[in-house]
DNA sequence: GGTCAATGGATTGCATACAACTACTTGGAC
DNA sequence: GTCCAAGTAGTTGTATGCAATCCATTGACC
């Protein structure tokens, strides 16, 4: 996985794009930083082509902002801007879910069971929020892909790309996290039962909490 | 006004990416069919390469589908289609009304007023649903763009447009066209006192009841 | 000393040429 | 007549070269 996994296969096929998107992910390429074609160009190793493509398609998703003839630089967010997103979530993700939960597949369930796993135990260990940040989307990016509308899938796709990209580097305290553990097994567990309602009800609690564990309180807007 | 109205800036600089999605938005290009970049190129006066980067842009924001090696082509939407889009959007428009209208400034009001007013014009006047829909996609646009949180402008903006696109050639009933006029002069009323509740109660119904001219019912999902 | 204009460097925007891949057609064998 | 395979036309993916634009520095003038 050297991507952040989004469950669209093609994404990883322009592997420029891919790279980028993970370095932004990452935090190698930090907010707020100039984009040179040229100078991503050579690190990736391909030429200016497929980084231009890449910078746009990371554009029209949020990730980088454009300004005519002087480049692209990786989105900041402020408080204020997380606190927007993880509103925007609340109203979304349950509702995808909710559509989504009756249509899983057996496999589908799996899945989202041995992410829940990996993400236990890559806290259990005790670090690397990047591929926590990177599984989590996995995990939310399932319930989204199955919702049975693609364009509504597409749409919330793009919802949610710059809440991970805002959220994966913020620190969690130890029982926020323990308790977002809980949240994703008890989704798995809804999943498995096919219950929609109950999962959408567990997804609306899972994000308010992040909210709040993000220290984006509602009053603050 | 020579392509679908954004009130991003920057989005008619790239005249290239304009024309194209005003290609889509007005019909010029059928749903379904084949974009073959020299053609688009020929057509518009240009090379390929801001093409390439218009037809990047566009499937970023779900308006065209890219097969690699094969092209693109103009989405299409099922009903199903439609009516999950229509869902998505009673569920977040009315929230982002409600966050932009207490801070729409007097200028913005105007504009609200001045839109509502050239699509009542349009109706007497008998046609141009295609004019309609971009005058439509000014008005909805202007809530969400002062929403006050630049990211998820940008987010719901993406949401919004297949669902414009979708929704610009369905035939409404003479009375529900009447309706949907009077929700736009209320939701000007609404903005005009700054009561954001009023304003979302407003185009809660105009959503719903647009979804139900469409004929997307909820049930047939 | 401060302000404005000109110039140089650097970067993006676009056009073109070539390589890689796909899909179709055509020919042959069974 | 049907199926398979090879060739070929057409399309996309990538690299490179050049023109246009922007930013900073420098110099002159007030």
């Amino acid at each position: 996985m050297d991507t952040l996994p989004t469950a669209s296969p093609e994404a990883s096929g322009d592997s420029a794009y891919g790279q980028v998107r993970s370095m932004i992910a990452s935090g190698e390429l930090a907010a707020g930083s100039w984009l040179r074609e040229t100078t991503l160009a050579d690190r990736i190793g391909v030429s200016r082509t497929p980084i231009r493509e890449a910078l746009n398609r990371l554009a029209a998703e949020g990730l980088v902002e454009l300004s005519r003839n002087k480049g692209a630089q990786v989105v900041s967010f402020s408080p204020d801007d997380v606190a927007g997103l993880y509103d925007v979530r609340a109203g979304f993700e349950p509702h995808a879910v909710l559509l989504s939960v009756p249509q899983l597949t057996d496999d589908d369930v799996a899945e989202l069971a041995a992410l829940s796993e990996r993400m236990e135990a890559v806290v259990a260990e005790g670090g690397d929020l990047a591929g926590l940040g990177a599984l989590n989307a996995a995990f939310h990016g399932i319930f989204i892909e199955r919702c049975g509308n693609r364009h509504v899938a597409t749409a919330l796709q793009t919802v949610m790309r710059p809440a991970v990209v805002a959220h994966t580097f913020r620190r969690y305290s130890a029982e926020a996290l323990r308790r977002s553990m809980q949240h994703h097994a008890e989704l798995v567990a809804a999943a498995a039962a096919r219950d929609g309602e109950w999962a959408e009800a567990v997804m609306r609690t899972h994000i308010l909490a992040a909210r709040n564990a993000a220290g984006a309180h509602p009053s603050t807007r």
